[in-house]
DNA sequence: GACTCTTGACAATGGCATTGTCAGGTTTCT
DNA sequence: AGAAACCTGACAATGCCATTGTCAAGAGTC
């Protein structure tokens, strides 16, 4: 069982080498925005030894898996929170079907309403 | 393969029996409030030959989980509609997992933040 | 030393959820 | 027939949430 010491490996997803400033100019949010997935517990940035917020690609996926949900399917972050914590604990990746059905998500999301009485133009 | 002819059992939970204003009084909601459910596709409830809507328990039920996701843990439509989705898609009953979490669930959705960094308080 | 980060607070904006009501019309029941 | 409850569609008020933005005082980084 080898260890796998991340330290020392550059491109390990998980690494933490965003500063908050640059993670939120990578996701196209006020830095603001990160502090508050931060405190609803939706994010976890790892710290310098001196509580500087470093985000790894793995933290900026996640945001902008956030961003998906809350912008384009118009979920709100306590929803988010509870499709993380399902993801969790089923171990299998839903948001990933999610975003497979993501563009009709969007159109439901939009239209919603017709489509609910008639689900005869399905697709699938 | 019987094929259970649900008109004439009284007990079929999927029979449609409550008109708009009992099923609100069930849930204690306005009647407007489950216009405006249906009008979110999230709940199809049964229609009259004359256009009057008839909740079957089942719709009871569906719409008991929404007043939960909503009222408890905070979700908006939006992310009750993706959750029922993901629910049909998988074919798990997931909100059941969801409601066996629930508690810890709706702590974490109102003092969110702390729970995050320190999971050792569950009293799970 | 200048720049960026940290937390905490406050505010403005826009949007959503819910309840409520009104109007004009149909259905149901007595 | 007439009262009561239903239908749709609209409009409004309330309150909460998401996001952006800023300010202040302090600490870290280059």
């Amino acid at each position: 069982m080898r260890v796998t010491i991340r330290r020392a490996d550059p491109r390990d997803p998980e690494r933490p080498v965003y500063v908050i400033s640059v993670a939120a100019s990578i996701v196209s949010v006020h830095p603001r925005t990160l502090r508050i997935y931060e405190d609803a517990g939706l994010v976890c940035p790892a710290r310098t030894p001196t509580n500087i917020r470093l985000y790894s690609e793995t933290d900026i996926r996640r945001v902008m898996w956030i961003r998906h949900l809350t912008q384009n399917l118009g979920v709100n972050l306590a929803g988010v929170r509870i499709l993380f914590a399902l993801e969790e604990r089923l171990g299998t990746r839903i948001l990933e079907r999610l975003y497979d059905e993501g563009a009709s998500a969007a159109e439901a999301a939009s239209a919603a309403a017709d489509e609910a009485a008639e689900p005869a133009a399905s697709t699938a």
